[in-house]
DNA sequence: GACAAATGCAATTGCAAAAGTTACGATAAA
DNA sequence: TTTATCGTAACTTTTGCAATTGCATTTGTC
């Protein structure tokens, strides 16, 4: 996979899921579509579990579910939970010996901050459902 | 450096430029400021120079100069001149064997690629002025 | 013309993050 | 008890990017 593969592989289940909320799928099920492999979907469903959009089940027939309504997930819940931070900085180095070069680089920082509040408050106007008005597997 | 330092270093530099417009700077000084090399300084300038932000000039007494105003260079000029695509995704694959996938797929390229124009009007907003409004160097 | 300062560019190396793989334990259903 | 599944750890491979190196080119100064 390429760049953004995780949040891609997130979505493209989820969305997935909510065509047909009630079953469940396995690792290695959600692997074969999306193009990779079982421990690779653990690790990234596995984080939207701990953020609460889905649940998983242990034994013979279980497997991933959507632990909420399709309708009240939405990206930025997905975004958030993979903890992507694509447009912000790290923090300031310290070690940046001109104290004007410091507080432009806060400067900096603190703009890029802001978009990237807007980014997920733009995230947080589109939910998993959206992705499956028109087709219903 | 790690995420983002493409765009960090370009920002960084423009933004220090933008507070002594006329001096010129060579690859290795902003390297020392950015705690880099000149090498990288240069690919990642020579970009920002395709996209007419930016003049450099070989020879003795060169080095790099803004090529427009710092109020007319804004946050979206510096990210699309180094071709970033943080939130956009690749074209959907055409291997998916499953029509049902690749419409949802590219239903779900499409409303990432919204976002990321969205992202890219709001760095519309401001300038590489606003960050050198207080301090002068 | 000789020399130094600078960009331009390509090839290589090095490194860190992510993906992929393998293995094994825990758990739950049949 | 067997089978299917998640959970996780350890390891290997891949990949992207920075760093390094070397050399050519251009330009200003002596």
């Amino acid at each position: 996979m390429k760049r953004n593969s995780r949040l891609s592989l997130a979505l493209h289940t989820l969305s997935h899921m909510a065509g047909d909320p009630n079953r469940a799928r396995t690792s290695s099920a959600i692997a074969d579509h999306a193009g990779t492999n079982p421990v690779v979907v653990r690790r990234v469903l596995g984080k939207l579990r701990e953020a609460g959009l889905l649940t998983s089940e242990k034994g013979h027939a279980g497997g991933w579910r959507l632990a909420k309504a399709p309708t009240s997930i939405t990206l930025a819940d997905v975004y958030t939970a993979l903890s992507e931070q694509l447009v912000a900085s790290k923090d300031a180095d310290p070690k940046s010996s001109c104290s004007v070069e410091h507080a432009l680089q806060k400067r900096v920082a603190a703009v890029l901050n802001e978009i990237e509040h807007d980014l997920i408050h733009k995230l947080s106007k589109t939910h998993i459902s959206d992705f499956v008005r028109t087709a219903e597997t």
